[in-house]
DNA sequence: TCCGCTCTTGACCATTTGATCAAGAATTAT
DNA sequence: ATAATTCTTGATCAAATGGTCAAGAGCGGA
């Protein structure tokens, strides 16, 4: 019989430790020179393997790819589930942009890959844009609909403010070098970005 | 002697007519599939001529990419340069913003192409944003800054406002595919956008 | 018309790169 | 201990791709 790729069965301890370390130097090669411009040799030495091995693991670079995505997806996301319809609306806000900020310092690399794959026509993950993410976009939506309807919020487009958040968030951890360029490389900045950021928001959803 | 390059001298008709044809090809072309992505190949099926026909005009890929740039990098900057310290704050910046989302809507490829070399770390045009980006950029945070101090605007962070308008502007040429994913089809998001996006900045930034 | 220069391309080359394979090393179960 | 299974890699392959070259076609000025 062939040689059986490991499949979804009891994982050994090399396995889960090589399947990690894999992911994690994925992500690091792939957020920076994307796709098509990163090499699974690339990856391969990063993770401190050889390319035969690391395909061992992951039959082709497409599958690494996807895995990277899938696994940090969930977490990319999760401050926009925590919006809370029974808090206050400007509270809610604040803390989501104050969280979208935190993952734009602390994993940059999360963000450009999404970039990227979203930039190039989301080619892998564009049933996951149709699916979960819109409805979650959805959901949360309408809860900020009814803030404003409520008279907690200033009139406003709930999709295109969230969409506004991500856009300015994100936007520190994906243009990155651009930031760096016209403000220097100070360490300061995403501090003054976070509070000039609220500070923005809140005073143009505050209700009038 | 060997066959000598078009030199920067007097150009043939047909010399202009197909570096436009390239050039035009190239910003299609690379923009989708980005720098490493794209082949020569490519480019000149889309420009309907031959591969040593292309490299006979431009001598290397990179050649081609950087002209490309620098063709687009202006027309980009323009509407930041026309900030006018003279005229009216709010319809200063209102009119800036229209600006840019127009230009996602008509332009979404030149975006798409300057995302992903920032994106990648600028690596053609590192210079260029740390020069007469940085020199640009500062000139209209100090308008922005003057308009603050003098009570005309909601005191903000210049440099950051200025970040938070590229980065709502051109979300929606460069995640055009999530916007679609999550908005649908539709045409009218742009113009909903543009209300939303200047409602809240103008909102945000009037002095109280 | 004729000559020189520009333009065009099929064929070709060298390198990169995703993927395979066979064989041996390490690990695990009995 | 030993057999079975998992893990590892050097060598190699085939395809893709950036770039070259020589030879011919087309164009413009005298």
């Amino acid at each position: 019989m062939p040689q059986a790729k490991p499949v979804a069965a009891r994982k050994t301890r090399i396995q889960t430790r090589n399947e990690q370390l894999i992911l994690d130097a994925a992500l690091e090669v792939f957020s920076v020179y994307g796709y098509r411009g990163t090499t699974v040799d690339q990856i391969a030495a990063r993770a401190g393997m050889s390319k035969p091995n690391l395909l061992y693991y992951f039959r082709r670079k497409e599958d690494i790819y996807v895995a990277v995505l899938e696994h940090t997806l969930a977490n990319w996301l999760e401050p926009l589930r925590a919006i809370d319809a029974a808090g206050d609306p400007l509270d809610q806000l604040s803390r989501y942009i104050a969280a979208k900020m935190h993952l734009s310092r602390e994993k940059p690399e999360a963000s450009r890959l999404f970039a990227n794959e979203i930039l190039h026509g989301a080619p892998m993950i564009g049933k996951f844009l149709k699916g979960p993410l819109k409805d979650l976009v959805d959901a949360k939506a309408a809860i900020i609909r009814a803030w404003s309807e409520a008279g907690r919020l200033a009139p406003v487009d709930p999709h295109h403010l969230i969409f506004a958040i991500w856009a300015t968030t994100q936007h520190y951890a994906d243009f990155d070098v651009q930031v760096r360029a016209v403000l220097g490389n100070g360490r300061g900045h995403m501090r003054a970005a976070e509070r000039t950021l609220i500070a923005l928001f809140m005073n143009g959803l505050r209700p009038r």
